[in-house]
DNA sequence: TCCGTATTGAACT
DNA sequence: AGTTCAATACGGA
């Protein structure tokens, strides 16, 4: 039996970003689908109290990052990914908003200077973008780099905080 | 074990 | 200023 998560549209003025909770905390963020309503017709599921409440948390986080602030409050959060990519993303979260930083200095942050490629490969991993700014690591020459999501999306957020690319 | 990667910096035109 | 290239850590197959 395959571990399941409880999925939840989270409704922001950018389209419907899906949202994925497991037994401890949010699991999972995904980008709205180009050209598509929204993600989900709920079906009257009863979601656990807990989780309305993470879920509230997380919408309005979510809303605060995509106006440029940062969000005051964030939900318990369930990554799954190696110790080296939590490593990195525990990194990303100590960028604060409008603030920007490269992959070089992220894997000297973690004390792995060398390991800057594979700074980019957890990027690439990272389960709940925009909440984990993977979105404010830039090239060491202040190229903009990629994003799994899509560049638009790097561009429209970094510009949300007033980051000049 | 081999391959690709959201890199980097140096050494070249 | 643009291009090439090797080094490098990690994760997936």
């Amino acid at each position: 039996m395959k571990k399941q998560f409880l999925e939840l549209p989270a409704v922001t003025c950018d389209g419907n970003f899906t949202a994925r909770y497991s037994e401890k905390g949010l699991a999972e963020l995904n980008f709205p689908k180009v050209g598509r309503a929204s993600p989900r017709a709920a079906k009257k599921e009863i979601f656990p109290a807990k989780i309305c409440g993470w879920h509230r948390v997380t919408e309005a986080a979510l809303k605060n990052v995509l106006a440029g602030r940062a969000p005051k409050k964030f939900p318990p959060l369930d990554l799954a990914g190696t110790d080296f990519q939590k490593s990195v993303w525990r990194a990303l979260r100590k960028i604060s908003s409008g603030k920007t930083k490269s992959y070089g200095e992220i894997a000297r942050a973690i004390g792995k200077p060398k390991a800057v490629r594979a700074v980019g490969g957890a990027c690439g991993a990272n389960p709940v973008p925009v909440l984990i700014p993977c979105h404010r690591v830039l090239a060491a020459d202040g190229k903009i780099g990629g994003f799994s999501g899509g560049l638009d999306w790097k561009r429209r957020l970094l510009a949300r905080e007033g980051v000049k690319v």
